[in-house]
RNA sequence: AGGAGAUUAGCUCAGUUGGUAGAGCGCCACCCUUACAAGGUGGAUGCCAUCGGUUCGAACCCGGUAUCUCCUACCA
């Protein structure tokens, strides 16, 4: 130890393998202690932790260190995703670098290259997880792809379709261009886009007459089916039932009346093309119409349309628009901004497309998950989710199950070459068709979404089907900490997995964790390059800072913003901590202490009223922090532990029990060790789940003779502490030494505001009322005199108040008037100002309490002590008024 | 368009059974006092967005308004 500033960097590593090597985080199937469960979230395997993480995981990490030291039997299940589209569009990209193809090289040499990847990459994700301090079972690390997961999702996917909830269909759903696939809503995003709307002639059959039709997507003309306007739109109602020949192709097509049409917007006709947008998709299957596709799988212009055949979307557009303007029959083009679907993997712009796919019905399959949540079965922290969880839930539509991706869990169907019927099953390869023996299989091409794997997570990583040890003891899970934004596609999916094949929910809590914005407010994103890498983070100034830094700005339902600064301040925090520890550790002679001298105290007259204090003060911290994390308020424990260590140890504590360690006699100041040596033992374990690293280090410190790991010690409680708790706290001598920080905090501020140096010498009247402020004052006069650097006190009354600043300490029975002479010190004028600002202050109590007591319906409905209190207090300050006013009357008297 | 949330010190934000507003950072003054200058002591700064209601009493409960943020959907 003993550099005056911390060093994580020295620190942490050594500290992390301690825990390793002592198998710190291993859980046990089987155990006598209660069971914990914390299931991580598994990041994606695609790159590095974020910020976001670091926020995720040390939330996770605290509730489990806590529940740790509580005796409980924590698991920490950890895990990674494969998460199919993300990986798979990074690693295709990597290699096209390399001039290396997907398509060239082949499914199998592909993913063999994936997984090159995934340990690469895996690990990398492993080691941060380890250098925030994770304290995983890092033994049932599980990725989605493992044997056993798969064979859970087979297994699933089979129970659903004979239930006839997973079926094969064809449905418009969001299609990359670019990676050729399906996506999940969650993979587009839609970015507003500056574009043009176009009017277009749409001549009816058999007139010289138009209707105008407005469009974004001019292309998809070649695939209208039909033109809608509103039932009620008077200007078209006699439209309805007749035929457009549409442009470019001469094919006709009905004009049908649907409420889908807004009147109001654009011309008021709509043009239907029901394979390529979702609300025309809609209008198609209520109206029967038919569904014509303009589109190849890679975005170009089927062969159908030889015109435009091979074009991409955006040059099929110009072409389009071109050959309606050479035939006269674009009207006009005006500016437009849309908002635009991109995916998120390859920035394409996304088409709605008609495409057979798989299935999951999820209506039935959503009602008990829903359920769940608004009878509290399983809590959302903050509460607020459950109506989001809700609204989602009631409108919830078929999920795309399928990917065209080859990276991911395989379709677990078989085609028939003869009789074309499925064949699904659970293990292996089907050596012929169910439905007519054919031997002529051949697998589905596609994987599923990421997701379906993902839903299942709460039990398979626990050994489902199998019927294990590690299932019965730690499902349900305790405490899930995700973000909100994945709600509905992962939450809400475990949620009715859990229920479907576990008969019971996954997990008991949601704590839905704050967004992590940058210093501005804005989101972290990579075009904005405003992302913050924690592993740079914790290198600058530690993971504990970093952490401490995320939790003490954690309120449930908000964003942190994350600043440098306020970072550099919990670092601060982390070095004050250290340096608390360094003056409780440092002072020689070192003695080796039994662990029960740590929790059994000797004979309470050894402890000064200091050590009572501290001890009480300790008490109500630990209290808090308790029930702070009780109530999930992980921000507001944080700050109890801030608090206390700065400004009650720190500020107060150290500085009243220097007299005693540097001059007292011997025993005395072993005492004084001794009692450094308890707060610190319960100390570290208060803060180790929030700062696991430097707490571990100081613990490890400790003058003890078998000194255990803290990671797995026993948090301090009324009934484990008992003896020792109980026995030092004091609520008299609590009282006294704040009646002790009262006097020598008005004796500071008078030195304060008369701004007289620390170098200026002063005497102090320190004048007593009564037995109880005189034996205050006589017990602590070494100590008033050291901590106000004071040259003489005297606890007589001085000849004179002039020239001299007076203030009056009066707390209860504790009554004290401060004089301190100020000739030849300073110009009045300070002290004037001073007093007569604490004038104004209580005159203006005077004014309110006042006030308050001529109220007839005030003394007649507030509480009697309430009153009582007001009354008491306006009589003191009504005294206080008056003494003021005579010790200014006396300064501004010219001699 | 629908839903949710926010508005408190210069900045970032706490503040639950309604009872005279708090923290960190920043700022000002003085100080390297043997744990720590990544420190110490003291100080300044608020019509708690706005209008109304309930109440003896509102930052807090209810309603309206304004501004902002997020989510979902959509913009043919």
């Amino acid at each position: 130890m003993f550099s005056d500033r911390y060093q994580p960097a020295e620190v942490e590593e050594k500290i992390y393998k301690l825990w390793m090597d002592n198998e710190c985080f291993k859980a046990e199937d089987a155990s006598t202690r209660p069971p914990f469960c914390v299931i991580l979230p598994p990041p994606n395997v695609t790159g590095q932790l974020h910020i976001g993480h670091a926020l995720n995981h040390t939330i996770q990490d605290v509730y489990v260190r806590y529940k740790r030291l509580k005796g409980f039997n924590v698991l920490w299940l950890p895990g990674i995703d494969h998460a199919g589209i993300a990986t798979q569009a990074i690693v295709e990209k990597s290699l096209a670098k390399e001039g290396v193809f997907r398509k060239d090289i082949g499914r199998e040499e592909f993913i063999n290259k994936i997984w090159e990847w995934k340990h690469k990459y895996g690990d990398q994700i492993l080691s941060q997880m380890k250098r925030l301090g994770n304290s995983c079972d890092w033994d049932r690390l599980t990725f989605t792809l493992d044997e056993g997961v798969s064979q859970a999702v087979r297994r699933v996917f089979l129970a659903l379709y004979k239930q006839g909830a997973i079926y094969r269909g064809t449905r418009l759903i969001n299609w990359s261009p670019k990676l050729e696939t399906a996506l999940s809503d969650i993979e587009v995003e839609h970015k507003d886009i500056k574009g043009s709307m176009w009017h277009i002639k749409y001549p009816i059959a058999g007139t010289d007459e138009f209707v105008v039709v407005a469009t974004t997507r001019p292309e998809t003309l070649l695939g209208d089916v039909a033109v809608c306007v509103h039932p009620d739109d008077e200007r078209y109602k006699n439209l309805v039932g007749k035929k457009i020949r549409l442009p470019l192709t001469g094919r006709e097509i009905p004009v049908i009346a649907d409420s889908y049409v807004d009147p109001e917007f654009g011309s008021g006709v709509v043009k239907i093309t029901p394979a390529h947008d979702f609300n025309d998709y809609a209008v198609g299957v209520r109206h029967e119409l038919p569904m014509i596709n303009v589109l190849t799988l890679d975005g170009k212009i089927i062969d159908e349309f030889t015109a435009y055949a091979g074009l991409k979307v955006k040059d099929a557009r110009k072409q389009v628009v071109q050959d309606l303007e050479d035939q006269s029959l674009l009207e006009k083009t005006e500016v437009h901004k849309n908002s635009v679907g991109h995916c998120s993997r390859s920035g394409c712009v996304v088409e709605p497309m008609l495409s057979k796919q798989w299935f999951m019905t999820m209506e039935d399959k959503m009602k008990p998950a829903l359920h769940a949540v608004v009878n509290g079965t399983t809590e959302f922290v903050p509460e607020m989710w459950t109506k989001t969880y809700r609204h989602w839930l009631e409108n919830v539509q078929d999920w795309c199950i399928s990917r065209q991706l080859w990276w991911g869990h395989r379709i677990p169907v078989w085609y028939c070459g003869d009789c074309e019927k499925e064949t699904v099953i659970e293990v292996g390869e089907p050596s012929a068709c169910d439905h007519c023996g054919s031997s002529k299989l051949k697998q589905d091409e596609d994987v599923l979404d990421t997701w379906f794997s993902s839903a299942l997570w709460p039990f398979t990583t626990l050994g489902w089907p199998e019927k294990t040890e590690s299932l019965k003891t730690f499902y349900p899970s305790d405490i899930m900490v995700t973000g909100s934004d994945i709600i509905f596609f992962w939450i809400a999916r475990m949620m009715a997995q859990g229920i479907e094949f576990m008969k019971d929910v996954p997990f008991r809590k949601v704590y839905f964790n704050s967004l992590v914005r940058d210093s501005q407010g804005r989101k972290m994103s990579k075009s904005l390059g405003n992302s913050i890498d924690p592993v740079g983070l914790i290198e600058s100034h530690g993971a504990d800072a970093l952490r401490f830094t995320l939790l003490a700005q954690l309120s449930l339902g908000k964003d942190i913003k994350f600043s440098q600064t306020r970072f550099e301040g919990y670092r601060n925090f982390m070095n004050k901590i250290w340096n608390g520890a360094r003056f409780a550790l440092n002072t020689e002679p070192q003695k080796m202490y039994s662990p029960s001298e740590l929790d059994h105290i000797g004979s309470k007259s050894h402890y000064s009223v200091y050590d009572q204090w501290l001890v009480s003060s300790f008490e109500k911290m630990l209290f808090s922090v308790e029930k702070n994390l009780e109530n999930d308020k992980l921000g507001e424990a944080a700050q109890d532990i801030y608090s206390f260590v700065w400004h009650e140890f720190c500020d107060w504590y150290i500085e009243l029990s220097k007299i005693r360690l540097y001059k007292a006699r011997a025993e005395e100041q072993e005492q004084s060790r001794l009692l450094l040596f308890q707060i610190w033992n319960r100390l570290c374990k208060v803060m180790h789940p929030f700062i696991p690293f430097i707490s571990e280090e100081i613990y490890q410190h400790l003058p003890l003779k078998d000194v255990d790991i803290l990671a797995t010690a026993e948090f301090p409680s009324q009934e484990s502490d008992k003896n020792w708790m109980s026995s030092l706290k004091n609520e008299v001598s609590f009282q006294e030494v704040e009646n002790l920080k009262s006097v020598i905090s008005a004796i500071r501020n008078i030195r304060g505001e008369n701004r007289l140096g620390a170098g200026v010498k002063i005497k102090a009247y320190l004048v007593p009322e009564g037995d109880l402020s005189q034996k205050i004052l006589g017990q602590h006069e070494q100590t008033i005199m050291r901590l106000c650097m004071l040259e003489t006190m005297d606890q007589s009354a001085p000849t004179s108040l002039k020239q001299s600043a007076v203030a009056d300490v009066n707390q209860e029975a504790f009554k004290v008037k401060v004089v301190i002479p100020l000739a030849g010190l300073v110009d009045m004028k300070e002290e004037v100002a001073r007093l007569e600002k604490n004038r104004a202050k209580v005159d203006n109590d005077i004014q309110l309490l006042s006030g308050k007591l001529k109220n007839k319906k005030y003394l007649q409905n507030a509480p009697e002590d309430l009153v009582l209190a007001d009354k008491l207090l306006l009589e003191k300050q009504k005294q206080a008024f008056e003494k003021l006013s005579a010790q200014l009357l006396l300064l501004q008297e010219t001699d």
